[in-house]
DNA sequence: GTAGGCGCTGGAGCCCACTCCAACACAACA
DNA sequence: TGTTGTGTTGGAGTGGGCTCCAGCGCCTAC
């Protein structure tokens, strides 16, 4: 069992914001002490990372929600869960698509900045003066 | 040269976001017809697209701002422009490596949902009822 | 010349996802 | 028996990034 400290170091999640998923429906609420203070089962953590999964790959609170009442709806959404992690699986899919070709933008550019600067001459083709040239090689 | 509505069209902006980005300096001044309306020249576009590319993977707009003052600032500039770029490549390259691992855990769980409704069982490994069975297929 | 369409501006408003806060409660320790 | 530490709640506040709007101006077509 972990206190709500130990969860937001594990999951990389503010205590607050731990505390707002469950009010806000993004976690099932989580077993309490007899203090009425949070403890995580090993399951429960397992599920905060999950939904820290979906989350940073982009799905909205409302969806996460949806997702979450699912599950607490028992076995029988297993295939309503599972078509769900599905689309996210290929909303993922398009975001890597996307990242490379921007990756091979921010390159690319990256790669003409350091040809004129190797050339020394400036975005008309213009040969730049020993004190610009000076500037752009301390970066 | 082309209007905003053409530019909207082709970088994915609203009018009112490629305004937006003018008036808070994340692309500097468009050239103007004689109506006073922007007209956008293809340097132009490509600057906006490349805008688009940075802001897509998470550059923040005050970031995003410092680019654009460097690139205003002239030639002497180029090297501070390429660290930038540079860190947003890493910045890329690990959003990557996130975004592989996010993709194995959701088809990890995927596969999970899966498994348990191909056996007819509940998360706790208990059969599942022929009812709760058919809900599961229907998705 | 006037109606419609398109674009302009500055400012207000909105949505999302937190983040902060005051007021309170228990538990352990000096 | 305070006091310190850690947690609780509900509600208000914040920051980022747009998005909408009123009121205006310029063309073009009728």
């Amino acid at each position: 069992m972990f206190g709500i400290r130990d969860v937001a170091e594990q999951t990389g999640l503010s205590m607050e914001t731990l505390r707002w998923y469950e009010r806000e429906g993004l976690v099932p609420p989580v077993h309490r002490g007899s203090d009425g203070r949070r403890r995580y089962s090993a399951a429960e953590v397992g599920f905060v990372r999950l939904i820290v999964c979906l989350r940073r790959t982009g799905m909205p609170v409302a969806r996460v929600r949806e997702f979450v009442t699912l599950v607490r709806r028992g076995a029988s959404t297993h295939g309503k869960r599972m078509t769900l992690l599905t689309e996210q699986r290929d909303r993922i899919l398009d975001q890597m698509a996307q990242l490379r070709a921007d990756l091979a933008t921010v390159e690319h550019k990256i790669g003409h900045y350091g040809e004129l600067i190797e050339a020394g001459l400036d975005c008309e083709g213009a040969p730049v003066s020993v004190r610009t040239a000076e500037l752009q090689r301390r970066g």
